[in-house]
DNA sequence: AAACAATAAATGTTATGACATTTAAAATTT
DNA sequence: AAATTTTAAATGTCATAACATTTATTGTTT
């Protein structure tokens, strides 16, 4: 649907303007839509993410600083999230011997059978996203890259 | 940039899953040039754009209600936002005589004027993302209008 | 080796986002 | 009109962002 009816507004200054707009309302759907996909089995976003990270390097562990790295969403939280999802029995978390500064993050059996579960309806829920077709999400992709520069 | 050096993941399952990724990491990037740019001002993403809205509407005030539907990312924290503008007078609250309910919400001279300075700098700070053109712009937008259904 | 600087996580604070509950006032029902 | 339902905001809780500071450990300098 048309940005300007979803959010009530009638005109924006510039293409680019609305383009800023409509990136960041998109996002938002788009998170909304991940959000309730995740919550039956009591994940948010941010902590899927870390668990797939953590996947990519199993069986090796992942310091709390490549998390950090890695997320979408930057900044030095990742502590928090590995807390909660320690708590959850998601991952494990061992100092390093090596650098006892350092913390060894390790998915655990119980949560790679969560992300094994969630594979399987995947390609199911991506489907969600087809209302456009493979080669406008390849030129949408695209033009975002060359947006960022 | 290509998202894949920036992320630092490698590939994607299909040109879908990486457009979720791409736009999501895109908003994030956008968020985070316009919260540098209000920094100095002492204001939020968020509150700029309730402020925003609330310009849109004077003289007459907005209710909370109206704020809620009009912003970016939903929920009911309006209440909280218009507080915190409140504190730092940019806006000013009254309750609705014609529904007690209610509470009228409308920017001050003060908002105004931090608006007026932010609307001078605008159009240099959109050139930050004139590295597509206004082509490509629209082609976007037109995508992710139909992405949203 | 002792002093100092750099690094990895953790922690503290404020603002937000999602969501449920509460409160007050208005609208509707009986 | 009294009781009930609906509505508009406010409030409470938990998880997340952004950012600064702290703590423990390692590296470097003198």
């Amino acid at each position: 649907m048309k940005l300007e009816n979803e959010i009530g507004q009638e005109s924006f200054k510039s293409e680019y303007h609305k383009l800023l707009v409509n990136v960041m309302y998109t996002s938002s759907w788009i998170h909304d839509k991940i959000a309730a996909r995740l919550k039956p089995y009591g994940l948010t976003p941010q902590q899927y993410n870390i668990l797939r990270i953590l996947r990519g390097q199993y069986p090796n562990p992942a310091r709390v600083q490549l998390l950090e790295e890695r997320m979408l969403d930057r900044m030095s939280n990742a502590s928090r999230l590995v807390e909660r999802l320690r708590q959850k029995s998601f991952v494990e978390r061992t100092i390093c011997e090596k650098d006892r500064r350092a913390v060894d993050v390790i998915i655990t059996d119980r949560g790679l059978k969560l992300l094994k579960l969630l594979d399987k309806t995947e390609k199911d829920w991506l489907k969600e996203f087809e209302l456009i077709n493979r080669n406008e999400a390849k030129q949408l992709n695209v033009i975002l890259d060359t947006l960022r520069g």
